[in-house]
DNA sequence: TATGAATGAGATTTCATTCAT
DNA sequence: CATGAATGAAATCTCATTCAT
C-alpha cells in the first residue's frame, strides 16, 4: 500500500517522474521522458494520469500526504512543544534525505507558478502548516513561548528557515548530511521563541 | 515616472517582462506577449536580449544589484549589528513591496530550475548572503550574538524566514502591507540570535 | 509502384522531398511544404528525420548508396575499360533520367555550401570517383589509355563531362532525352583517352 | 572604372560580397555582415543594390562580365582554334586563381536555384559558352577538329571540365596552384577533339 | 489495459528590408 | 547620400496528447 513499486504502474510513473524531475526541472521532463524511465509506453502514462500537471500534483500529494501522516502521528506521542519542535526539525529533515531525488521536486521543482499546480499543492502544504501552528499555539498557551509571538509568522520563520537550509543542502554537492544539522537549527529557533531556552541538553 | 525613461527601450522591455512574467509565470510568457506590453516589435526583443532567458537574468541582475548596492549603503551607516539586522529586513520588505510584481518574480519564477538561470542568479544571490554573514560575524565578534552560533546556518534562517514571508505575503492576495511585519520578523529573529534582546522598544 | 511501399513513411517523406526541392530548391522548401506533399503531419517528419538538413542528406546518401551499388555491380561484369567507361556514361545517364526530380536536385539543389551537407556528401561521392578513376588505372595499365594521363583529372574531365550535360539537360524543358547523347559523349571522352580509338562501331 | 576600391561604396560592398558569400555561402551570408565587412551600414547597401539577391547578380554581371571581354580580347588576337583553346583554359584558371573568393562564389555560390539568380547569371554565361563554341566551329570548319563533334556537347565537356577542376582547387585546400595544371588539361582535352594532336610542345 | 506512431498547435528566433533622422 | 534601430513575417522544431490497434 505505502511501498509502491513492482507493478503496479502507478507508482512505477511516480517513482520514474521524481527522478525525472529532480534530473531535468519540471519544464524540462517530457512525458515520454518519464515514461521510458518508468519502463512503459507514452500513452500509459495517461491511463494513470491526466496529464503532466497531474503527475507532479499527484507526486506531491502522494509522498507529502504520507508525510505528513507520519508527522502528525509522532507528534501526537509528545506533549511537549519544545520536544514537538524538534521531532518536526528531525522528521523535515530526516524524510528529505531519504529520497534525494524527492527532496529536489519539492524544493525546487514544486515551486512552480502555474496556479492549477499551485493550488493543489496548497493542501497539504496547509496540512503542515497548521501542525506547526498547533505546537506553536500550544506553546504559547502552556507558557514555554513567548505570549508576543504571531503564530503565523513564527511558522513562517520555521518552515522558513527549514525551507531554506534544505535548500542549501540540495544545491550544494550535498557532501554532507542534512540531518547532521538538526541540533543547530533547532538551537536557533527554539531561542527565537521559547521563554527559557536553556536548550534540553542534546 | 514609473521607472521606464521613455525612449529607453531596455528599460522598456524590462519593465514588460516584469509585468508579464508575474501575471503569467516564466513558462507561459510568450516573448511576443512580452514586447507588445512594451509596445515594441518582437524582433525588438532581440536587439536587447540575446534571448528569452536572457530577460529574465538581465532582470533579475539589474534589480538585484540595485538593491544590494542599497543594502551595502545603508548598512554602512550603522554600526550596531542588531540595528543592521533590522534594517536589513526593512528594506528587504519594503524593496518588495515598492514593486508587486518584481516581488512575485523573485519569489515565485525566479525559483526555477534550469540551471542556466540559476547560475546566473547565484552572484547577486551570494553577495546578499555575505551582506547577512558579515552581519552575524560582527555580532557574534561584539558580543551581542550567541557566539555558538553557525554563521551559515543563522543566515538562512534570515534569509529564510524573510524570504518565506514575502511569498506568503505574494501568495496572498496582498491586501495587508508586507511591511507592517518588519516588527514582528525583527523580533522572532533577534530573540534567536541576541544575548540580551531587551528589544530595542521599537 | 513508383517506389514509395504505402505505409513506409520515410519512403513516403523522401520522395516528397525530391519534388518539393526539386520544384523549389532546397531553401525555398518548407518542412511544412514536404510534409503535406508526402500527406503526414509536420512533426512527422523529424520522426524520420533529425532536421531539414537532415532529409537532404539522407536522400542522397540513400539514392546516390543504390546508384553507385548498380554501377559497382555492372561494372563487375565487364573488363574492358572502354566499354567500362561507356556502360559508366550509360547507367549516369539513365539514372538521372529516371527520376527527373531526382536529378534536379542532385545537379542543382545539392550544389549548396553548407559545410555539414558537403562532408555529408563526400563520402559517397569519393566512392563514385573512386570507380571513374578504377577505370582509368585499369586502361593505362593495359594499354589502351594514354600512359600519360593524370588519372586525377582524367577523372575530373569524366565527371566535369556527364555533370555538365546533366545539369545542361535539367536546366533545359528537358526537351530531349539525355540518354541519346551517351554515344556522343562517349566518343568525345574515349578520344581524349584511349590510344587507338577506331571507335567501337556503335 | 574597373579597379573599384576606395570611396565608392558600390565597389566597396561588390568586394565585401565576395568575401562574406565565400566565406559563409550565400543563404548563410547576412546583408549586415555584408555591411559591417564593407564598412557601410546596413541601410546603404539598398541604394546601391534592390536586395540581397542583387548583390549576387550584379556581382556575377560585373565580373564575369569583365572576364569575359578580356577573353574576348585576347581570342580575338589568336587565330589557331587549337590556341584558343589553350588561351581560354589559361585564362579561365588563371582569373579564378587571381580572386580565390571569387572563385569559390563562381564555383559554389553560384549553383543556386533561385530562379531570378539562374536566369540573371544566364545572360553572361551564355555569352562564354558561346565563345567557346565559336572555337569548336571555326576548328570543326578548318578541319584541325574532328567534323563529327557536337558543337554543343564539346562545349559541355570543356566547361565541365574546367568547372570541375577549378571545384576540386576550391574544395581542397588550394595548396596546388590552379594554372600548374593547364597543360595537362589542354592535352586531355585537346585530344578528344583535335585531329592531330602531336600537340604543340608547350 | 497497453502501446507508440502520429499529430499539429504553438513558441522562439532570424534577418531582409524600411524609414525617420 | 548615409545611417542603423526597428520591424514583423516567416520558418524550424518540440512535445503533450490522442487513438487505432
Amino acid at each position: 500500500m505505502v511501498g509502491n513499486k513492482s507493478g503496479d504502474k502507478y507508482g512505477l510513473i511516480l517513482e520514474a517522474a521524481v527522478k525525472v524531475f529532480a534530473e531535468n526541472g519540471y519544464h524540462n521532463s517530457q512525458v515520454s521522458k518519464i515514461a521510458s524511465e518508468a519502463g512503459v509506453a507514452d500513452g500509459t502514462i495517461y491511463l494513470y494520469f491526466q496529464n503532466k500537471k497531474d503527475i507532479l500534483i499527484s507526486l506531491f500529494r502522494e509522498k507529502m500526504g504520507n508525510f505528513i501522516e507520519q508527522v502528525k502521528r509522532e507528534l501526537e506521542e509528545l506533549s511537549d512543544p519544545v520536544a514537538k519542535l524538534k521531532r518536526l526539525i528531525e522528521l523535515h529533515f530526516s524524510h528529505l534525505e531519504a529520497d534525494k531525488n524527492l527532496a529536489t521536486v519539492i524544493q525546487i521543482q514544486l515551486r512552480q507558478s502555474d496556479p492549477e499546480i499551485r493550488s493543489a499543492i496548497t493542501g497539504p502544504l496547509k496540512e503542515y502548516f497548521r501542525l506547526m501552528e498547533e505546537i506553536l499555539a500550544e506553546g504559547k498557551a502552556s507558557g514555554c513561548f513567548y505570549p508576543d509571538i504571531d503564530v503565523r509568522l513564527a511558522r513562517s520563520m520555521i518552515f522558513g528557515t527549514l525551507d531554506e537550509v534544505a535548500t542549501c543542502w540540495v544545491l550544494s554537492r550535498r557532501d554532507y548530511r542534512l540531518s547532521d544539522q538538526v541540533e543547530e537549527v533547532f538551537r536557533l529557533l527554539v531561542r527565537g521563541l521559547a521563554v527559557n531556552s536553556k536548550l534540553p541538553s542534546g
